[in-house]
DNA sequence: GTGACGATAATCT
DNA sequence: GATTATCGTCACA
């Protein structure tokens, strides 16, 4: 499968994020390879966004300014890592949350990652929320700041191929969630979902 | 099944 | 010193 090109991520940052539902994110670590099909993603834009880091150019959000398909990762409420891709082209910040994979390969290695020890409550669970929250996903995966800056254009140790096409009848597009403050730009329907038909209940 | 709440540290003002 | 693009656990139904 091929990697997705720059040019992909070098758009309007709405645009990308809903194309990135059913793409493939690969994540090589220690010679396994972990996968899952993108699932959910939310647009962060820039100076007409008060809920993006980009909203000011600091050092921190300097990143979401630069190249398009740049990974920026931070670190969040003390405990959690987010993976984002830059888009726009350089000069104009934006960046797609990745929210939720959903598995492909590699479970044997997500699931210890995540806690999920054989044997745990029997009967119960069967991966059910291994890789479906921004948090989440980056602890299946081993996704750290040492990842900030990675290329996801190039086939290394984290980057985004070619997936699967998915109809616009399986988006649900709704607001962002876990923003905060009144401001008009919060209540934007920049979040994206891939709920395949016979899905049950909007995750969060 | 749903909803509340505290942990915890980088980043910015 | 305030803020925060989350998660796991607990209570309750």
């Amino acid at each position: 499968m091929p990697v997705l090109p720059r040019a992909f991520f070098a758009r309007d940052t709405v645009t990308v994020a809903r194309a990135l539902l059913g793409q493939r994110l690969v994540r090589v670590l220690d010679g396994h390879r972990l996968s899952g099909l993108i699932s959910e993603t939310e647009a962060y834009r820039g100076a007409d966004d008060v809920a993006s880091h980009a909203y000011r150019l600091t050092p921190r959000s300097a990143i979401m300014y630069g190249l398009p398909g740049i990974a920026y990762v931070y670190f969040i409420y003390g405990r959690n890592f987010c993976l984002n891709v830059v888009t726009e082209s350089s000069g104009q910040p934006g960046a797609v949350l990745i929210r939720g994979i959903q598995p492909e390969t590699g479970l044997e290695i997500m699931r210890p990652r995540r806690g999920f020890v054989a044997g745990d409550r029997p009967g119960r669970r069967n991966d059910r929320g291994l890789t479906d929250g921004p948090g989440k996903l980056c602890q299946a995966l081993g996704i750290d700041g040492q990842m900030k800056g990675a290329d996801l254009t190039l086939p290394g140790a984290l980057f985004i191929e070619e997936g699967q096409p998915v109809e616009d009848a399986q988006v649900e597009v709704t607001p962002r969630v876990g923003v905060c403050g009144d401001d008009e730009a919060l209540g934007r329907p920049w979040r994206f979902l891939w709920r395949p038909a016979g899905a049950t209940a909007a995750p969060r």
